[in-house]
DNA sequence: GCCAATTAATTGACATGTAAAATGACGCGC
DNA sequence: GCGCGTCATTTTACATGTCAATTAATTGGC
C-alpha cells in the first residue's frame, strides 16, 4: 500500500483505517498549519489571531457592537469574550462604552488606533491568504471551498 | 452577487475579498467545528483531544516512547507535552519511567487502563471521522485529501 | 406594581498552546 | 578528565478556549 503524505509526515506507523479518517485528519492538519502562520503574522503586530479578528469584526460593522454580538460572529463561546476584550481595551485599540437604554449591555467600538492597526495588516493578511492555497489552481480553489461547505452541512442538521 | 454560505453562517456584511481567503476561512471554520465535536466525544470520557492523541501515538507506536518523540508526532510545541502527561499521569492512564542509560530522557508508557479506555473510543472515535464528512461521496473525501496535500505543499519548502 | 424567568456580561477553575529561560545530563575534543 | 556545547525536559509567563456559576438589569405575567 502506498504511503500518504500525512502519514509520512507525522511518521505514523499504521496506515489510516479509512479514506474519511484520512480527509478528517488532513483537514486538522491543514488547519492548524495555517492558523500557525497567521499567528506569527499578527504576533510581529502584537495582537492574536483572536484580537485580530475581534477587530476586523468592529471594522466590517461599521459602528459600536454589543459584546455578544461579537462573540456571535466568532466561532468561539460567550465568556472568552470578556478577556479578549480586556486585553485590546487595555492596548487602546477598542474602547468600551455602558449602553444608557439597557444598562446590562456594554457596546466595544474600535478606536482610530485600532482602524490604523487594521489597515496596516490588510495588505499581509490577503497576501498571506493567498499564499496559503497558492499551490492549487483557481478552480481548485474554488472546489476545495464547495467541499468544505458541502461537508459542514452536516452541522447544520 | 451571490451571498456564499460561510457568509451567511456568521452574519458577515462584506462578501470575501478573494476566492483564496474564502477557501482559508472556510477551512478553518470547518475544522473548528470537527474538533468541537470530537471534543464532545472526548470529554464524555474525561479526556480531552490532545490527551487521546498522545494515548493513540503511544499505542500506534507500541512501546514507550520518550516525551520528545509524542510531542515530535504532535503538531504542538515542546512545552506543553509536559504538563499533558502530568495529567494523563494523574488518571493513571500513562505513566513515566526515567532511563537508565541516559538520564535526561523520561520515557512515556501507556496502561492497561489507558488501552482500555482507548477500546471504548475506537468505534465512536471512526464513527466520528465518518460522520464529519458524511456529506461527500467517496471520490469528493478522496478529492477533499488531495486538495489539501496539495495546499500543504507550500510549507515543506 | 411585584416576583420569577430571562438576558448580558463577568468570574473562576481548568486544559492547552506559544515563547523564552532554566535545569540536569551527556559526550566530544583537546 | 575536564569544560563547553548540546540535548531532553521542565518551568514560567501569557493568551485562549470550555464549563459552570454569579451578578446586574430587564421584562412579562398576573
Amino acid at each position: 500500500m502506498a504511503e500518504g503524505r500525512l502519514q509520512r509526515e507525522l511518521n505514523r506507523r499504521n496506515p489510516f483505517e479509512t479514506p474519511e479518517q484520512e480527509a478528517v485528519l488532513n483537514l486538522l492538519r491543514t488547519g492548524d498549519l495555517i492558523l500557525n502562520r497567521f499567528g506569527r503574522l499578527f504576533s510581529e503586530h502584537n495582537i492574536t489571531d483572536s484580537q485580530y479578528n475581534v477587530l476586523k469584526i468592529l471594522r466590517d460593522e461599521g459602528q459600536p457592537m454589543p459584546s455578544l454580538g461579537i462573540a456571535g460572529r466568532m466561532v468561539q463561546v460567550v465568556p472568552a469574550i470578556t478577556g479578549l476584550i480586556d486585553r485590546l481595551e487595555a492596548k487602546e485599540l477598542v474602547v468600551r462604552r455602558r449602553c444608557v437604554q439597557d444598562r446590562r449591555v456594554v457596546y466595544v467600538e474600535i478606536t482610530p488606533l485600532g482602524m490604523k492597526l487594521l489597515a496596516e495588516l490588510d495588505q499581509p493578511v490577503l497576501a498571506l491568504h493567498t499564499q496559503m492555497v497558492g499551490k492549487l489552481s483557481q478552480p481548485e480553489v474554488k472546489q476545495l471551498s464547495r467541499l468544505l461547505e458541502k461537508a459542514r452541512e452536516v452541522f447544520s442538521q
